[in-house]
RNA sequence: GGUCCCAUCGUCUAGUGGUUAGGACACCGGCCUUUCACGUCGGUAACAGGGGUUCAAGUCCCCUUGGGAUCACCA
């Protein structure tokens, strides 16, 4: 264990954004690569949008995708009462001050400035008031922001960014009900937690020199910031869900692979030479911050299912087969009633681009009364077909064992006798076993199903033609 | 509007002063083939514009344009 530490901090104000995931990809990723602490912690101060619902749904998703944390979650909403001392502490040392300025009243006079083309900032009416009893009056606590001077930091992705401190205004730590706001309690827990590098989205820039002038009134070491660019929309405007889903969970019922998202996330703003395939190891390896671009990048779902049909294709026929039960139990099919999942799963991995794909592909192997696909049945069921479908029964049945070698060689066989090429019986046995033009292999199917149930099939075939 | 950030094929990106500007997705063709796929080979396609600096600029600097973020008693 290093001492580096990393959290990701997300809001519990819904599920788990592929936004929110990226970022806690590139967290998880440095702290695993530099060997350090992975922290997850609820931003839930917020207390009227925060709900538990949601910070089960970013557990969820977290999990998911394998981005198990090291410490917690730990919830804002428990430290309130070191939020209030540290309000306290800035307030003796003078570091903040009260203010009595009455949310309308700042409303009006952001308004006036606006329409007078000053900046909407806080004027500072409070700022140097004489220290006064509490007479009951609400009041908000307010941060003394230097009125010159520039705060600066090197971002570990956009490099060198400087602000004016003479643009910033008092910000509001604490609210008139006493609650700490969310750029206080941030530093806060960052200090307290001992957080050595912030990655996060560049949406939290601007917030960035006020968190660093905090961090300086409490004379606490200030951590490495990087701000990750945003992910855009098809029409480059930020990413939100009528582009689609964006929802992590909502991949997985669209029967995407976690491997996949995660090889997906990474590659939106990481790259490492021409390499686009990677495992977790080896992300864990390679990623370095240094490779994360600072411009952000549009959510492609090409390219994102073009990674989960390889992750299919390559990926250990068991687990799929338990990925996708579940799929095959909303299309109403009971595996256990037909042939073993582990080899029909086999033959579907390279046709399939998404689970949902592979459940549909499936389904006719454990179905029995299945319509022939009409235009197939047209053409491909004859008046011959009987006879060779009757003729390939025999063979088979003849066969010590139904393998890809023997059946083929029965095909083979059978061609030879009747004089004819696989395309004059290939069809009609595809459509006999599956009922479709499309499907996997038919040498693979007749093995899948074994000699009584391809038998069953043909003779049925056989029946139907003959009517 | 102020502030901050960004800018290579349609998209994700490589590129750290000298390259026929590379890879990937998608797209289009050929091959393979029992269907569908897979695979494989090949192709179309980019340095936003303008000024500098330099023997040499996609790479460095400036401006323009375009995009984005943020300006709450939300996080």
């Amino acid at each position: 264990m290093s001492n580096v530490r990393l959290r990701f901090a997300p809001s519990p104000t819904g599920y788990l954004h592929v936004g929110g995931a990226r970022t806690a990809l590139f967290n998880w990723l440095l702290a695993r690569k530099l060997k350090g602490t992975f922290v997850l912690r609820i931003e839930d101060t917020d207390v009227q949008r925060s709900t538990q619902e949601s910070v089960d749904a970013i557990l969820q998703g977290m999990t998911w995708l394998g981005l198990n944390w090291d410490e917690g979650p730990f919830y804002q909403t428990d430290y309130f009462p070191l939020y209030k001392e540290k309000v306290q502490e800035l307030l003796a040392q003078g570091k903040a001050y009260k203010c009595y300025c009455s949310a309308e009243e700042l409303e009006a006079k952001r308004e006036k400035a606006m329409q007078e083309g000053g900046k909407p900032k806080y004027d500072g009416t409070c700022r140097d008031l004489p220290p006064q009893e509490n007479d009951g009056r609400p009041y908000v606590v307010r941060f003394r922001t230097p009125l010159e001077g520039t705060t600066l930091w090197n971002d570990a992705i956009k490099g060198k960014i400087s602000f004016e401190n003479n643009e910033l205004d008092d910000l509001i730590i604490q609210r008139t009900d006493g609650t700490p706001t969310y750029n206080f309690v941030v530093v806060i827990d960052d200090i307290n937690m001992k957080m050595t590098m912030v990655i996060r989205g560049d949406d939290h820039v601007n917030n960035t020199p006020r968190q660093i002038l905090l961090y300086e009134a409490f004379g606490a070491p200030i951590p490495t910031f990087a701000h990750v660019p945003m992910i855009l929309g098809s029409d480059k405007a930020r990413l939100s869900k009528r582009h689609g889903a964006t929802s992590v969970m909502a991949y997985r019922d669209m029967g995407y692979l976690p491997e996949a998202l995660v090889n997906y996330l990474v590659r939106l703003g990481w790259s490492h030479g021409d390499d686009e395939i990677f495992s977790i190891d080896e992300l864990i390896e390679k990623f370095s911050i240094e490779n994360v671009g600072r411009s952000p990048s549009v959510f492609n779902t090409e390219k994102l299912l073009w990674l989960n049909a390889h992750y299919i294709k390559t990926g250990d026929p068991v687990r799929l087969a338990e990925l996708v039960t579940p799929f095959l139990k909303e299309r109403g099919v009971d595996p256990a009633g037909g042939p073993d999942l582990v080899p029909v799963v086999k033959t579907l991995q390279e046709r399939a681009k998404t689970m949902l794909e592979l459940a549909d592909g499936a389904v006719f192997y454990y179905q029995d009364g299945f319509a022939y696909d009409e235009k197939g049945a047209a053409k491909n069921f004859t008046p011959e077909t009987p006879a060779l479908l009757e003729a390939l029964i025999a063979k088979l049945e003849a066969l010590p064992a139904l393998t890809m070698d023997s059946v083929e060689a029965v095909f083979k066989e059978i061609c030879e006798e009747k004089g004819i090429k696989l395309g004059g019986i290939g069809p009609a046995v595809r459509l006999a076993l599956s009922g479709t033009t499309a499907s996997p292999g038919i040498f693979d199917m007749i093995v899948v199903f074994g000699l009584a149930e391809t038998k069953k099939r043909l003779a049925r075939a056989i029946a139907t033609i003959r009517g």
